[in-house]
RNA sequence: GACCCCGUAGCUCAGCUGGAUAGAGCAACGGAUUUCUAAUCCGUAGGUCGCAGGUUCGAAUCCUGCCGGGGUCGCCA
């Protein structure tokens, strides 16, 4: 099935070449004045300076082509030539009716699947997690879930850091705080204990120490460069020591995504692709892509056309040791033979996106992959209310494991406030407060546009009114109730069609109608916010409905069966968004 | 200094492949309920779309300059 505001397109896209006018100019859009007509077509303006004529008499030949369809009951030209278009409700009722025994409510799937892989730029090994982490996690999420919707295959990958400096930095300080340990001992070839010699709290309190001590201390920043290069190269020692930490740190980052109902397909990292850097490097080196320079091995990306200078790719720094942008080129080697993606998506903060600039220009030069191939999926910060980084009370950086169960206690204490759940039992009251929580955080951030920073604001994220979360649950539980209901009492039916008969109902329909528009906006434009907006329209769309018909108490039984059929589908496509958003919707609340 | 992102109602944000009267939510004000879960619905009020030019029949949207906020700019990620 296509999209409604496809076919209609389609039909004044021809009425146009008929006129031999371009096709394109027959786009039909939702209409600016809804007070005047349901959809709209612009396209007699552009035709008009194109064909050197005036647009209202090629409004009026567009016009006279579509009067003959029976499924306008209103064709009207305002202004300077706009086409204004109403559909009859047999039509739009037809239309309806024909989603709602879609099993994908009218949204098509792609005919030419494409391999999509996702890179979440997972989070460092060692380093707990933190806010930071949560736009990453449910902005990559609700883009694979879309995308699979959509029909094409994807592979994500956490993509752990893994194998940068931080990793030299924790084994030098382990070194120093506790030297006597084996894996320490010179020239030691193991075998090495097989208990980690610290734990995920050790791990938590280690790695500040670190940081902080190479932060001030240049030459306790050289021994962390070291153990760096060290570890890279294969010391025996510092790999199994590595091992305990990836261990040790997996354990927790697989409970965060738990917590965040967030999974991967590959929980790879930059550690990976060790073993393709040396003959990748060697290779970019023999075929003359790299040049030393300062003691580094760099690949030069700028152009000529560059607005501003873009440095070059730092293939091996001076000590011998690699960053991140080599681990990246490294697996888009890896993805391209194992995978052979169409599209990479990076989902990472969009303060990286000169490193990613970098990377593509890389890869496209030395002839690994076309760089249209890539495409750095950026977002902003998260900031707390005074519009600065979010922080605790305390000044740090708020752990993601806090900022959930933060949630999830306010989502609590708003249910008990609103006196809901009341029938039901400590545990699940407990579950839908999870639920809500989860959902209050989520569509939050979805809801804004991924590359704007915004305020994190959880007083406003559960409020019980508005664009929130919490309240698309409510609007779909209140439906799940109805329908229970009425399949208790046995007041519902199968339902061949669909009537349109009032203006509720009708705004209802037409909002539904605009699921696959909303679908592959999103898509498109890798934005998950389309979809947020998307469903509270249809969950508005539906209160209004709900509060204009009585829908249980209708007496006549073809009205009733065709509202609640109504009810379910605008269930199944709230149901279906959400899903796509990564929130679960409780049975009752 | 160069480049990137942002600047839209009191607040939080959409809209930005140019089109008619710039939209939501919150807050404010006025209504609706012996409810199918009112975490709701209806209505009113609120905007020189940062500023100034330019392109266009038409600019929040495209171009240029400026102002303000955030960010990035070779051996961190």
């Amino acid at each position: 099935m296509t999209s409604l505001i496809d076919e209609l397109s389609e039909w004044t896209g021809s009425a146009f070449e008929d006129l031999e006018l371009p096709k394109e100019m027959g786009r039909v859009t939702l209409s600016d004045r809804p007070d005047l007509a349901q959809f709209q077509c612009n396209g007699a303006l552009a035709a008009a300076k194109l064909a050197k004529k005036n647009p209202r008499e090629i409004a009026a030949a567009v016009v006279d082509k579509l009067k003959a369809m029976p499924a306008f009951s209103e064709i009207t030209i305002a202004g300077p030539g706009f086409i204004n278009l109403k559909l009859s409700d047999t039509f739009l009722s037809a239309r309806i009716s024909a989603v709602a025994h879609d099993a994908r409510f009218g949204v098509p799937l792609a005919t030419e699947p494409k391999t999509i892989m996702i890179d979440f730029g997972g989070p460092n090994v060692a380093k707990p997690m933190h806010v930071g982490h949560l736009r990453s996690s449910i902005i990559g999420d609700s883009l694979q879930r879309l995308i699979t919707f959509a029909g094409d295959k994807t592979v994500s990958d956490i993509h752990l850091g893994d194998w940068g400096l931080q990793m030299g930095q924790l084994i030098s300080e382990i070194e120093i705080q506790m030297p006597d340990l084996p894996y320490f001992a010179p020239g030691a070839e193991g075998p090495f204990p097989k208990e980690s010699p610290v734990s995920l709290e050790d791990l938590e309190a280690l790695y500040p120490q670190a940081a902080a001590a190479c932060k001030i201390d240049e030459d306790r920043k050289e021994l962390a460069r070291q153990a760096t290069a060290k570890l890279q190269s294969g010391h025996p020692g510092y790999r199994a020591l590595w091992k305990h930490f990836i261990d040790v740190s997996l354990s927790a980052i697989k409970r965060e995504y738990q917590l965040l109902d967030v999974t991967f397909d590959l929980w790879k990292g930059e550690s990976d692709v060790n073993d393709l850097i040396d003959p990748l490097v060697n290779d970019i080196e023999a075929k003359g892509f790299s040049e030393i320079s300062d003691g580094a091995l760099i690949v030069r990306v700028e152009r000529d056309d560059d607005k501003s200078e873009i440095p070059p790719l730092i293939l091996r720094k001076s000590d011998g040791s690699v960053m991140y942008g080599t681990t990246d080129v490294a697996t888009i080697q890896d993805r391209m033979t194992t995978y052979d993606p169409d599209t990479v998506l990076y989902v990472v903060d969009q303060r990286q996106h000169l490193h990613f600039e970098q990377v593509f220009r890389t890869v496209n030069k030395i002839g690994l992959a076309d760089s249209e191939k890539f495409e750095h999926i950026g977002f902003g910060t998260m900031n707390g209310t005074d519009g600065k980084p979010f922080k605790t009370r305390e000044g740090d950086v708020m752990k993601l494991f806090d900022l959930i169960a933060m949630a999830r206690e306010q989502a609590s204490k708003r249910i008990e406030e609103a006196g809901l759940a009341v029938d039901q039992t400590d545990e699940q009251r407990a579950e839908v407060a999870r639920m809500v929580g989860l959902a209050a955080i989520k569509f939050a951030d979805l809801s804004n546009h991924r590359l704007s920073n915004y305020i994190f604001d959880l007083e406003r994220f559960t409020a019980f009114e508005g664009k929130t979360g919490p309240y698309l649950l409510y609007a779909a539980v209140r439906i799940k109730s109805i329908l229970r209901r009425a399949k208790d009492e046995g007041l519902d039916g199968e339902v061949e069609t669909l009537s349109v008969t009032s203006d509720a109902e009708r705004g209802l329909v037409l909002e539904l109608l605009k699921l696959p528009d909303a679908i592959s906006g999103a898509y498109e434009k890798r934005a998950p916010n389309i979809l947020c907006d998307f469903v509270y329209a249809v969950a508005q769309a539906f209160s209004r409905f709900y509060s204009m018909h009585h829908i249980l108490s209708e007496p006549d039984d073809a009205l009733r069966r065709s509202r609640l059929a109504l009810c379910a589908l605008t269930l199944g496509e709230i149901e279906l968004v959400l899903g796509l958003l990564g929130i679960e919707i409780p049975e009752r609340m």
